[in-house]
DNA sequence: CAAAGTACATTGAGGGTTCAACTATTCCTA
DNA sequence: TAGGAATAGTTGAACCCTCAATGTACTTTG
């Protein structure tokens, strides 16, 4: 025991540093979206995924895998986007057990209208924050934060199911 | 109108790779906060905002401005961690529409036992993943967005009343 | 080819967050 | 010093996310 690398002062400072813009960028983004566009910043993601998409069209998992959500919680959420008529679900020609998510018109319209005030969001809350040179060491940082991440499921493939519940079904 | 700036390529790159980062860092840590504590992450900020402070113990709304939480949200915490038997409120002597907070002995445990491991996954998946210069630099871009987004509220006090409902009560 | 294993997607329960009231107290000012 | 404005904190409803369980279809293998 006692083999805690505690954080020095300066590691202390730069990950409340990382915690406060994550948290207050964030939330902020999340204000305006809401109040602009009466969506929130995931299902906006989930949009823009699309949007990108051949045919504005994804399956499922795929789309959870681009919009970094989990399989339930973006079924959750593109069950509330098909409420609201944003997006369709299809179900998919060479897999029966799974489904296509489509961008609507309406939701691409959404979108469209939406964009603008995003954009100045984070151009405002964050580009106009930082030089040239800040913008490129700040990704660098984070692709490879993001790279390490993304490496830590690759045994576990379904982010569902715990592996550690091997019980028998019957 | 057309006066949008979008994101050029590579600020759409360094946006993303921002939004990755932060998005499975968090969800990275609450995981395995939740795991290994049963705590959630945000809960556990404010267990050690309160381990920082005087006496252990800190008014709601300054508990709130050191957590970065809104006052709501707070209430509801703090009424969780109560029942948890983490945290106690007492009520504010000098001010008596004030409550004040306490970190109860189970509380400074519970923090106790909970920190090596999340100081842990910070460092593994953090400061681990970065040089030293690295860090500095994103430290000071953090420092920078955060700064920038203080400011924003500087002119509505209470970030939970809505100044644009200014109807009479009678 | 049948059985076992794996992958796709959904569901419901439980908990967390936000927003908009609402109560109670204190501050300010005429 | 009375009355309105501002401040501290709480509450309930609506929404979103996570986790574990379930149903269904594909795939591997003996």
């Amino acid at each position: 025991m006692s083999g805690t690398r505690w954080l020095d002062g300066d590691e202390q400072r730069t990950w409340r540093a990382f915690l406060s813009a994550s948290t207050l960028l964030f939330s902020q983004l999340e204000r305006e979206m809401q109040r602009d566009s009466g969506l929130s910043h995931p299902y906006y993601e989930i949009l823009v995924r699309l949007s990108e998409a051949e045919g504005r069209a994804l399956r499922m998992s795929e789309l959870a895998r681009n919009s970094m959500s989990s399989r339930s919680r973006l079924s959750h959420a593109v069950a509330r986007l098909e409420e609201a008529g944003l997006v369709r679900r299809e179900s998919c020609p060479s897999d029966r057990r799974g489904s296509v998510a489509v961008l609507t018109e309406k939701g691409f319209a959404t979108l469209d209208s939406a964009a603008p005030m995003h954009v100045e969001g984070v151009r405002s809350h964050l580009f106009d924050q930082l030089t040239r040179e800040q913008q490129h060491e700040l990704r660098t940082a984070c692709e490879a934060i993001a790279e390490h991440l993304s490496g830590l499921d690759e045994t576990k493939s379904d982010s569902n199911a715990d592996p550690r519940s091997p019980e028998p079904s019957h």
